[in-house]
Parts: C-alpha cells; sequence; structure tokens
RNA sequence: GGGCGAUUAGCUCAGCGGUUAGAGCGCUCGCCUCACACGCGAGAGGUCAAAGGUUCAAAUCCUUUAUCGCCCACCA
C-alpha cells in the first residue's frame, strides 16, 4: 500500500486476492493434535444447489466472526464446511429443469434420473462453497462433507438399522399427510398451517327406508365419496335415535351407518359429522374406533381415483364443484355458510395437502426427545436467546412420531429389502442375498428415500468420523456451538439433539444461537422465490464484503429480526473507508518521517508493540495512556459481548473505538508530535501510534477480515507470520486499565468541546485563532490543562488559553461552564444577537433545575434514604453538589447578559 | 384455540430497575483544516403505544387494552 495508496478503500481490489490466500494457504485446516482450549463449529449445511442468500450471510457472518475470534485468542478451531442434499428442493428443481426441456421425469426412469441430478449437483453444487470462500469464511476445506456422500450414505443406514432394531423405527398403514404435486409424504413439519376464507356445505343424508334426512356440514365435500359413516354425538337429544339406522349416500348410493361417538362437537356445524376414514385424521381415527371400511377415492395427483363413481378421474377440486353442483340440483344441498379454516399446505409446492391412508415408515419419537429435553432443562444445551427454549419444550413434549420415508428418488434410499416369496421385511446395513426367512433370492429394495432431516440429524457426529472412533471425533465432538435460524428449530436443531445424545451418548453441541430472520421493510422474510431478497453477493460486490459484514453484525441483536437498509450499509462501508484512511494517513506520514533516516521496522512490528505505551522523558504522554485504556476497555466490551452474542453490542464497541476514539481524538492528537522537529519524542509517538493501530486491526478483525488482512501487511511482522488471522487478539491487559488517565482526558475533551461550541455558537470563523481564559477551582484540574495547554489551544484553534484560578467574573464574550470549570472566549462580535444566548441559557437552566429538583426530592425522602443502596445515594448526592454550581454560574451568566 | 414477540427521535433500531433516554441514517448551521466530503466541527429533534399497579426509584417489573408480527394446533 505504501507509495500508492488510494483515497478511497475498494474492496473490489483486495478482497478476491485474500479470500484466495486463505484457501491456497490452508490457514483454517484443524489439527486435533494442537493442545489448547477447543471451539468447533459445523455449518449448518445449506442446499447444494443453492446459492448465497441475505440469510446465509448473516448466519456465516455470525459464525465466522466467532470462529476467527476464538482462534484469535488461542482456540484450537474448527469450523467444517458441507452441504445438504436437501431431498424435496432439489428433485423439484430438476424436475423442472428436465420439464423445461421437455423431458419427464418419469419417463427417464429411476437411474437415469438420479444420474442427472447428480450431473446438476456437479455442475452447481459448488457455487454456495464457492462463495462461501469469496466472503472468506475461514472455513477447513479439508474437511468438507455432503450428507448424499458415500461416506455419510454409511452413517445413515448404520442409524437406521440401529434405530429399527431397538424398535424404533417401523412401518405402518396410516393417515399421514399427501402432497399431490410432489407426489410424496410429507412429515407434520413440512405442513404449513394457512387460515383461509373458506365454505361449509350442508349436505343431507336420507335416512334409509324413510323420507327423512339428516344434514351434516362438511368443508372439503369431495370426501364424501369415501365416506363409510355419519357420527352424531351418542347423547344429543336429535340424533340418538337414530344411532344404529343407515343412511344413504348421496351421489354414490351406498348405504353408511350412523354411529355415536363422543369426538362429535354438539354446537359445531349440525352436530352430525360425516366420517371419511381415508381423508381425515379424525375420522380415521373414528374408523378404527368403529371398524368401519377405509375407501380411499384419491389418485396419487389428487384426482378421484375408481372409488369415486362417476367422478373418477377428476381433478379433485373440480369434483368438488361438481358434487355440490349434482347435490344443489338433487335437493340435498341445505346451504352453504362461510368458514374459515385452517388448511395445511405442502411447504414445498404450497399445494393443499390431503390427508390420506398410506403404508410409511416412521421413527418413534417420545423416547428419543425424553433426554433432548433433560439436556436442555439441565443445562448441557443451552439455547440463546433464552425465549426460544419454550418453544422447543413445548414442541418436544408434544412430539409425534416422525414419517421418515419420501417418495422421491433424490436421497438416502432406505434399506429395506422386501421379499418376493414371503414378504418378509429385511432391514440390513448392506444388500442382503436371500430372505432370511425364507432363503429366496427375490428381494427387492424399499424404493423409497428417507427425509433430507433424516442424514442432517446425523451432521454434528456424522462429519466428525461417527462410528468410528476418530482423532477428530475425540477432539471436536460434542461441538462448541451451533448457529442457525429459529426457524429450523424443530426440523434441525431438536433432531441432532435427539439423534446426537441417542448414539454418542454426548450432546451434539454445548450451544445453540439461534439467530434472527433478514427481512424486507415490509416485514416479510427475505426470499428469493417471492423476489424480495437482496442479493448478498451483488452488494458485496457493490460495498464490500467486510461493510456487509459489519453492517449484519451490527444489526444482529440477539431475539430481534433484521430490517436491512442499503443506508446501513453505506454506514459500514464509510466505517471501512474511514479505517482504510486511518491507515493511508500513517503510511503517508510516515514518508515524511522516513526521509529524516528513521524506517517503519524501528517503529512497528510486534516486538514494538509488545512494550506499548512508550514513556518519553520518563512518562507516558496522557494521550497514549488514555488510547490503551480505551484499548483495554474495548477489548473488554467485546470479549464480553461475544461470549453473549451479541454482536451488535461488540461491533458499536469497536466502531466507538476506532472511529470517536482512534481518529477523532487520537490521531488528531498526536499529528504535530509525529513530525515534531524532536526526533525522539516523535519516534516514541510513532510507535505508540504503530501499536494502537495495530491492536485496532486485530480487535476489528473478526468483523472485516479482508481490510484487516490487507493493513496488516502493511506493517512490520515476525518472521513466518502470514495471516492477522493467526496472530493473537487484544488483551486487556492491567497494565493498560487507567481509570485516571480516562476521567483526565475527558476532562480535556470536554473543554476542547466547550471551546468548539462557544466558537460555533458566536459564529467564528473557524480559521481564525482567539484567546480564551480557562478557570477551575480544583489545582489538579488546572494542572492536567496547563500539562495539555499546547494541545488544547490547537484543537479548539486558540491563540492562547490563559489558565487561572477560581471561577471567571460575568463578562464579554461566549462563555461555558460546568460545576469542573468555566471557559471563555473574549471577543467582540459585531452582530451578536443576545437573545440567542438568553435562549440557550434559559434551556439549559430550565434542564438543570428540573434535574436538580427530582434530585432534591428524592434526596429529601427518608424511605429513599433508608432503602436505596448507599451508593446511590453518594452518587447523586455529588452529582447534585455538581450541578448546583453549575446552575450558580449560569444564573449569573444570565443575571449579567439582562443587565448589560 | 393456545403460546411468543414487538410498539422508544423523521426512518431503522439499541437500551430492559437507579444521574437531564442512546446509535446509525436523515435534518439544520458552519467548514474542501496538508488521511478521509464514504469527511470535519457544532446543533435541533423523544410526555419511551394507552391506562392502572408494584417499588424509595419504572422506558425497564406486573395487569389490562389497542395495533402489528411470528410460531404451534386433526373442531368436521
Amino acid at each position: 500500500m505504501s507509495r500508492d495508496i488510494a483515497k478511497a478503500y475498494e474492496p473490489r481490489q483486495i478482497e478476491p486476492r485474500w479470500a484466495e490466500f486463505w484457501v491456497k494457504e490452508e490457514l483454517f485446516q484443524a489439527d486435533p493434535a494442537k493442545p489448547g482450549p477447543m471451539f468447533s463449529i459445523v455449518i449448518p449445511p445449506p442446499n447444494v444447489t443453492g446459492s448465497l442468500h441475505i440469510g446465509h450471510m448473516l448466519e456465516h457472518t455470525e459464525i465466522d466472526i466467532l470462529t476467527r475470534w476464538h482462534r484469535m485468542r488461542g482456540y484450537n478451531t474448527l469450523y467444517l464446511p458441507g452441504t445438504d442434499h436437501a431431498g424435496i428442493s432439489t428433485q423439484r428443481v430438476v424436475v423442472k429443469y428436465l420439464a423445461d426441456q421437455g423431458i419427464n421425469y418419469h419417463g427417464l426412469g429411476r437411474e437415469a434420473f438420479e444420474k442427472q441430478v447428480w450431473k446438476w449437483k456437479e455442475e452447481a453444487g459448488g457455487e454456495i462453497t464457492q462463495q462461501m470462500r469469496g466472503i472468506g469464511e475461514s472455513c477447513d476445506w479439508s474437511r468438507e462433507k455432503f450428507t448424499l456422500s458415500p461416506e455419510m450414505s454409511r452413517k445413515v443406514r448404520e442409524v437406521f438399522v440401529r434405530l429399527h432394531e431397538e424398535g424404533l423405527i417401523y412401518r405402518e398403514n396410516r393417515l399421514v399427510n399427501w402432497c399431490p404435486v410432489c407426489l410424496t409424504v410429507l412429515s407434520d413439519l413440512e405442513v404449513i398451517h394457512e387460515e383461509r376464507p373458506g365454505h361449509l356445505w350442508h349436505i343431507k343424508y336420507p335416512v334409509a327406508g324413510t323420507q327423512e334426512f339428516l344434514t351434516v356440514a362438511t368443508t372439503r365435500p369431495e370426501t364424501m365419496l369415501g365416506d363409510t359413516a355419519v357420527a352424531v354425538h351418542p347423547e344429543d337429544e336429535r340424533y340418538k335415535g337414530l344411532i344404529g339406522r343407515n343412511l344413504l349416500l348421496p351421489l354414490m348410493n351406498r348405504e353408511i351407518p350412523i354411529i355415536g361417538d363422543t369426538m362429535v362437537d354438539r354446537e359445531f356445524g349440525t352436530g352430525a359429522v360425516k366420517i371419511t376414514p381415508a381423508h381425515d385424521p379424525n375420522d380415521w381415527e373414528a374408523g378404527r374406533r368403529h371398524g368401519l371400511e377405509v375407501i380411499d377415492v384419491m389418485t396419487d395427483d389428487g384426482h378421484i381415483n375408481a372409488n369415486g363413481g362417476p367422478y373418477t378421474g377428476m381433478e379433485r377440486f373440480a369434483a368438488r364443484k361438481k358434487i355440490v353442483e349434482d347435490l344443489k340440483q338433487q335437493g340435498l344441498l341445505e346451504k352453504i355458510t362461510d368458514h374459515v379454516s385452517a388448511i395445511g399446505l405442502c411447504e414445498r409446492s404450497k399445494t393443499i395437502v390431503e390427508p390420506r391412508a398410506s403404508t410409511q415408515w416412521f421413527c418413534r419419537m417420545k423416547p428419543l426427545a425424553e433426554p433432548a429435553i433433560q439436556a436442555v432443562e439441565n443445562g448441557a444445551i443451552q439455547i440463546i436467546p433464552e425465549n426460544r427454549r419454550q418453544e422447543y419444550f413445548h414442541w418436544m413434549r408434544n412430539i409425534r412420531d416422525w414419517t421418515i420415508s419420501r417418495q422421491l428418488w433424490w436421497g438416502h434410499r432406505i434399506p429395506a429389502w422386501y421379499c418376493g416369496k414371503c414378504n418378509e421385511v429385511i432391514v440390513a446395513r448392506e444388500e442382503p442375498k436371500r430372505c432370511a426367512k425364507c432363503g429366496a433370492a427375490e428381494l427387492k429394495q424399499d424404493p423409497d428415500v428417507l427425509d433430507t432431516w433424516f442424514s442432517s440429524g446425523l451432521w454434528p457426529f456424522s462429519t466428525l468420523g461417527w462410528p468410528e472412533k476418530t482423532a477428530d471425533f475425540a477432539r471436536y465432538y460434542p461441538t462448541s456451538l451451533l448457529i442457525t435460524g429459529y426457524d429450523i428449530l424443530f426440523f434441525w436443531v431438536a433432531r441432532m439433539a435427539m439423534l446426537g445424545i441417542h448414539f454418542t451418548g454426548e450432546v451434539p453441541f454445548r450451544a445453540v444461537y439461534l439467530h434472527s430472520l433478514v427481512r424486507t421493510a415490509s416485514g416479510e422474510k427475505m426470499s428469493k422465490s417471492k423476489g424480495t431478497g437482496l442479493d448478498p453477493v451483488a452488494l458485496n460486490e457493490q460495498y464490500g464484503t467486510d461493510a456487509m459484514r459489519f453492517c449484519l453484525a451490527s444489526m444482529a441483536a440477539p431475539g430481534t429480526d433484521i430490517v436491512l437498509s442499503e443506508d446501513r450499509l453505506l454506514g459500514a462501508r464509510s466505517f471501512a473507508n474511514k479505517i482504510w484512511n486511518a491507515a493511508r494517513f500513517l503510511f503517508v506520514n510516515l514518508e515524511k518521517f522516513e526521509e529524516g533516516g528513521a524506517s517503519i521496522e524501528a517503529l512497528a512490528g510486534p516486538e514494538v508493540s509488545a512494550k506499548a505505551p512508550y514513556a518519553w522523558n520518563g512518562k507516558v504522554p496522557l494521550i497514549d495512556r488514555w488510547l490503551f485504556a480505551r484499548v483495554a476497555a474495548t477489548v473488554e466490551t467485546v470479549n464480553d459481548a461475544l461470549t453473549n452474542y451479541r454482536f451488535h453490542e461488540a461491533a458499536q464497541s469497536v466502531y466507538q473505538f476506532f472511529w470517536g476514539d482512534f481518529c477523532d481524538w487520537y490521531i488528531e492528537w498526536v499529528k504535530p508530535e509525529l513530525q515534531g522537529a524532536d526526533r525522539g519524542r516523535a519516534a516514541v509517538a510513532w510507535r505508540n501510534l504503530f501499536a494502537g493501530f495495530d491492536a485496532a486491526l486485530r480487535l476489528l478483525h473478526p468483523f472485516m477480515p479482508f481490510l484487516t488482512e490487507e493493513l496488516w501487511h502493511q506493517l512490520p511482522q515476525a518472521p513466518g507470520a502470514k495471516s492477522i488471522a493467526l496472530d493473537a487478539y487484544p488483551e486487556a491487559r492491567a497494565e493498560w486499565k487507567d481509570a485516571a488517565g480516562l476521567a483526565e482526558f475527558g476532562l480535556i475533551q470536554e473543554a476542547i468541546q466547550g471551546l468548539r461550541t462557544v466558537r460555533s455558537e458566536m459564529k467564528l470563523d473557524p480559521k481564525k485563532k482567539v484567546a480564551a481564559e480557562f478557570a477551575s477551582g480544583n489545582v489538579k484540574t488546572r494542572e492536567v490543562i496547563e500539562a495539555n495547554r499546547a494541545a488544547i489551544e490547537r484543537l479548539g484553534s486558540l491563540t492562547e488559553l490563559h489558565v487561572l484560578a477560581g471561577k471567571l467574573p460575568p463578562g464579554d464574550g461566549g462563555m461555558r461552564s460546568t460545576a469542573e470549570f468555566d471557559l471563555r472566549i473574549r471577543h467582540i462580535v459585531e452582530a451578536a444577537d443576545p437573545g440567542v444566548e438568553l435562549a440557550r441559557l434559559k434551556k439549559e437552566i430550565e434542564g438543570l433545575e428540573k434535574a436538580i429538583a427530582s434530585k432534591e426530592k428524592q434526596l429529601g425522602n427518608e424511605t429513599f434514604r433508608s432503602r436505596a443502596p448507599e451508593k446511590v445515594i453518594r452518587e447523586m448526592e455529588e452529582t447534585l453538589a455538581g450541578q448546583r454550581v453549575e446552575l450558580g454560574k449560569l444564573v449569573a451568566r444570565r443575571k449579567a447578559l439582562v443587565e448589560a
């Protein structure tokens, strides 16, 4: 950078280089043999065919900040990357891709289709991991995993077989959620409920052998084709007598019984419920209780099947329409009322899910859930933010069995084989040659695959080598932390907790931090499919990845969603530019200093920094004491904030430090000293400046890795030191903490700001230097000001500052008073408007009076004095005394002004 | 039907029991001061959604209400 420095920071010139460097140098490869405390994190595997969206950007930024922060603090750190095969969603993408080319995937056949998906994966599958490299994630790429790799497949089969042996996995015919578009069964979680206005159709069923009718109310008339009973409440006076009689099912002309069942709510509808065991979960149960026939009237793709009489072949909603029409025509439709009901939609296709009886594989969850509940209860797994614990508990305590089979081709094939001869079901790790029961060789593997979440549920231990006892597993499991979105708490987090504990005997992660969702300005979840997402890759190009990372971090308060705006990004970009320009200042001025024979090696570098701050004439200058005290305070704030996942607090703290302290005060203060005639003094100033800057870079690195890496390389480093990422995070060294230094410098800041305010109020030309007076009754205060007079004069644009004892009498010019000191700039102001000054005084006096009154009231209160902590009382008294002094001064000033 | 969260400066949000409530952006005034106009300096702007309550002390804890949002749920 040093000789030809761009005036503005241009991330595009810098980021790709370092992104490549980090990968090529394999800087983040973990070594289980290395000593030290451990920090491990496995990535929530993104969809292999996906691309980086804004949610990933946030998640990966948070993961990478914590990873880099731990690594710099000496932890043996592993950040394990990988991707998910994402069964249903990937299959949908490829099916559509083929369809666009006029290819029907069914026609292709299973094997050819699978080949297509693998081909797709090879082509598109690299994108997201490539993007992750591009944004500088400090992953160990040598350990990258894919949920559908042969290696992972073996682990999946192992788990399946063991669960089956334990009786936790079973196959059964029951009512499941069916998606007629995806053509597969779905788990309960994959069905999203949405309230929609609909109707309640009141249909008259003729009572067999009479002229009477029984009216039933239904929201889904088309299911009547499969009705096998009508239920009424056994104690319902209206219908009691009908129980046991038969009804003639309209349109189908089948006789069905009237049954009594307490499931019926007498208040709802007509109090009579049609029972369709094949297409409603309640009815399914009722059917079992009463031994009713199950008549499935639907095809896989949501049409009426051969059981549907005249409606056979019709699409389900077309059939609904026709059935209603026909009923109306036959005079069997009593009425239609409006009714809002929650309907189930397929998470992927948004199709209305059809409840349907089907034979599927299930996993018994209760026994798995119990230990996972306890793990969170007893703190073995910590969930942050805390309020998500409740959701976790609620779901886990009401958990139902998990439908794990899917009628897809893309996924882990279920390791079950059926004997063509004796129908024996064989579940095995390897494909069996013969039936274990009858010895026949006619075995056929179950065509279905496992729910994607089944394999991702094993992720923390499968990726680390389980069931083998690998070094990685021993060293990095249980993982330290999981960072993921709260939207997959049940899908993924809960299942990992259950399976992890069950198979390893240990929790899969010590803590789960559930990050926010990034929303659009209108509050919607950002989504690419809806076109409401911001493209992080494009934004990174535009503003810089560091700016994006910093922006997200500064907004990532736990528990609240993020609304990202370009305004905020602009602010973060400015911050990056500010850092760049601070560096530019250093190097540009260093050149001038170097002309006198100094070299950067003598002024900067790890050995020089280690001894900072440097003294001059036996004393560390106040400004340097102050700077390092601020470094220590910032380090403490950042460490504390990151320990508690308070990214926004950490980001805000480094921002304030770098911009507010380092640039606005420190650099401005030391400017003249750096180029001063006294080269010894200047060398000390340079060393302290570089040491401060070096600490700042390391402090900032987890948030803004590219920029800090670039600048770090411009400074002398230890031989063999490769990257700031492997350097040490600054420590809050005890010798840097300096309360007195902070207080003294605070006083000076207040004085300078006071002077500037007065100048501004007096509308003085910024270039015009004037004389000023400073007065304080405190000897120590006067000494501090006197000792730093030159800098105060410079930063306050003064010709000279007179330091006086006591207080300033009222007089001409602009005045400013605090409890500690008085300031005045004497100046004849031509068009000075005393009204403006009076108005300001009035406002300040009123504010003070209000504050004083409230304190006097409190302090005068006996209960307060007896109950409040002593510290609070003492502080309040001190403040009050100060405010009274200040008020006195302001009132005197006002009086003098009015009289003049 | 249950549960959770939000409501604070024009905007986006921090703060969650103890001084006159903060930040970024925007706004006003003044500055191209030899690192940075993606900048520098100085300001204006809020009865912390409403009403009760607890407390010596409430934006902060409790209750109710209103508005908005989310999650869970097999009332046909």
